[in-house]
DNA sequence: CGTGGCAGTTTGTCCAGGACAATGAGCATG
DNA sequence: CATGCTCATTGTCCTGGACAAACTGCCACG
């Protein structure tokens, strides 16, 4: 594995592949096809692809996953791809002028402001609130300015950072009483990195009296069956970014229903498109977040029927 | 991308790579030159592996990033596997009792009971002393459990959970004036996906005073650039782990290197072998946590004498 | 007019078997 | 003992083809 120089010079296939998040394969396919990318060679043969190829490669590919097709993508140029993204919402209400000043902080590169924003949002509104209606609008205008190319990638992972911080710091200020029920383990399947919606879900399901247990991203589905059942928990919960195929996701739910016990629950939230058709697999979808209190309330109410 | 059954059935290569960290082609060239893995296959011809092949890989990814050669470890059994872990070091002094005792927590998966120790290690010891001697020593050990197969994915996972709330917690009790110096701007390399040796220093800079910024882990270089610019960072600083190679590890040094100005320094930590080699390339290693209040002293004193 | 089934197209993943550059090991020489 | 050289080991990349799953558009039928 040879890094090479990703900022000046070319890069390798392999480098392509983990900057872009576009497999080998499909790279040389989608060269084969498509005549993009058309990387230059080294001496070797080897294809070498310009920083430009990459950029416009992580567009496509978040384009894709909105639901866009490769062949009408590869002959656009980059501007023409930023065109295409989602316009963003004007700013009308309360929440979407709070979201439009923690964007401008953000872009002036003012991190303490940016961080106080976020605490003076949760105490304004409440975690909840803040959690349903701020966090989720900011995370989605952080995307979609993402990928129309009016924020850099290292602004992206900065806001992560802080909103990470101030969730796992009004985390800590929740009572968690050891017995409570119901026993929520929380994870994402493996090649789903993104952990903020898990950190999401376990401020409102603490919030909502459950006992939240993380195992952090990326956890094989045996090795879920074997926490949910060294902890006895009474619901596994899956996240899935809008990343995160949609197929992928299906037979990942379906195989991990397939190795938990009949009484410990499957739910699956998240961004990505399709979860509501896992409710034929036995799992229970969660497709915003408003439905997390829903699915305790429901939860506990079959508890309870249980019981007599 | 179909997920299938990896807890019961069969995977494919796909699969098996996600599952076992080993990338497709090598495994494809494994099973021609070593004879392992050999898997079955299905109508297509597709191959397809079991889940006994995928922990053997596993332990063999392990073993080889510890560095062993696969050619000694194709032909051997899963439990000859185990036996060439490491050994756990005997428990003599206070640290290494303390170091059982967490461990033995976590297989009985008492969660708060872990989560306690560590708080009350901070407690006893001082933040400073705590991440330098006990999490240094408790994460090896961790490592060494899980290659000797001692120890479960999951229960890999929530150490890290838990110890990564515990130091998040301790860092937001740090105080963090704005206009402190030097500032550290902290990251990893694309493909380095571990953030605890991030955290871990994060807490040791800002024990010694300096202003981080920490972008979280997997930022591409020109990325890197950018944010040190943007935010005028006296230092950035990386971290590899172990399971980072060795010769990409140096390579994406030198790189980020020619892509930051020369007042710029650039730091880099962790468990990642060839460290040391990294100060020919204008890159000071930190070889051990140790190394982190030195550095500062260093910069400081450099610092001081330009200002004359 | 809506709905379900069917053929055609698009798309991602996998295969074989060869090639090569970088790393590490073993050995000879100063 | 240190340094340089050669050889074996190892991971990554190549070509060009194949195929199954998903999606499209179309038509017939209720």
């Amino acid at each position: 594995m040879t890094f090479s120089s990703p900022g000046a010079g070319p890069l390798t296939i392999g480098e392509a592949e983990r900057h872009s998040g576009v497999p080998k394969e499909t790279l040389r396919v989608w060269e084969r096809r498509y005549g993009f990318p058309a990387p230059t060679r080294d001496a070797a043969g080897d294809r070498l692809y310009t920083v430009a190829d990459v950029e416009k490669l992580k567009r496509m590919k978040a384009l894709i996953d909105a639901g866009e097709r490769p062949a009408q993508l590869a002959g656009l140029g980059i501007d023409e791809l930023a065109a295409r993204a989602p316009k963003p919402a004007p700013a009308n209400d309360a929440v979407g002028e709070w979201v439009e000043a923690a964007l401008d902080r953000l872009r002036r590169h003012d991190v303490d402001g940016l961080r106080d924003l976020l605490q003076a949002g949760i105490y304004a509104r409440g975690l909840e609130r803040f959690v349903q209606d701020n966090v989720a609008a900011l995370t989605r205008a952080v995307g979609e300015a993402w990928v129309g190319g009016r924020l850099q990638v290292y602004e992206e992972h900065l806001f992560t950072e802080q909103l990470v911080r101030v969730l796992r710091g009004a985390l800590d200020g929740l009572p968690r009483p050891p017995a409570a029920r119901p026993r929520v383990l929380l994870t994402t399947a493996p090649g789903e990195p993104h952990a903020l919606g898990l950190l999401m879900a376990e401020c409102l399901l603490t919030l909502g009296g459950a006992r939240c247990l993380s195992l952090g991203p990326e956890t094989p589905p045996e090795q879920i069956a074997g926490a949910a059942a060294a902890h006895d928990a009474d619901v596994v919960a899956l996240s899935f970014s809008g990343m995160f195929g949609e197929a992928a996701a299906r037979a990942f739910a379906r195989d991990l229903r397939g190795q938990l016990p009949a009484t410990t629950e499957l739910w699956a939230g998240g961004a990505c498109a399709g979860l509501a058709d896992l409710a034929q697999d036995g799992v229970r979808p969660l497709v915003n977040l408003a439905d997390i209190p829903e699915a305790l309330a429901g939860w506990r109410f079959a508890a309870a029927r249980k019981e007599r």
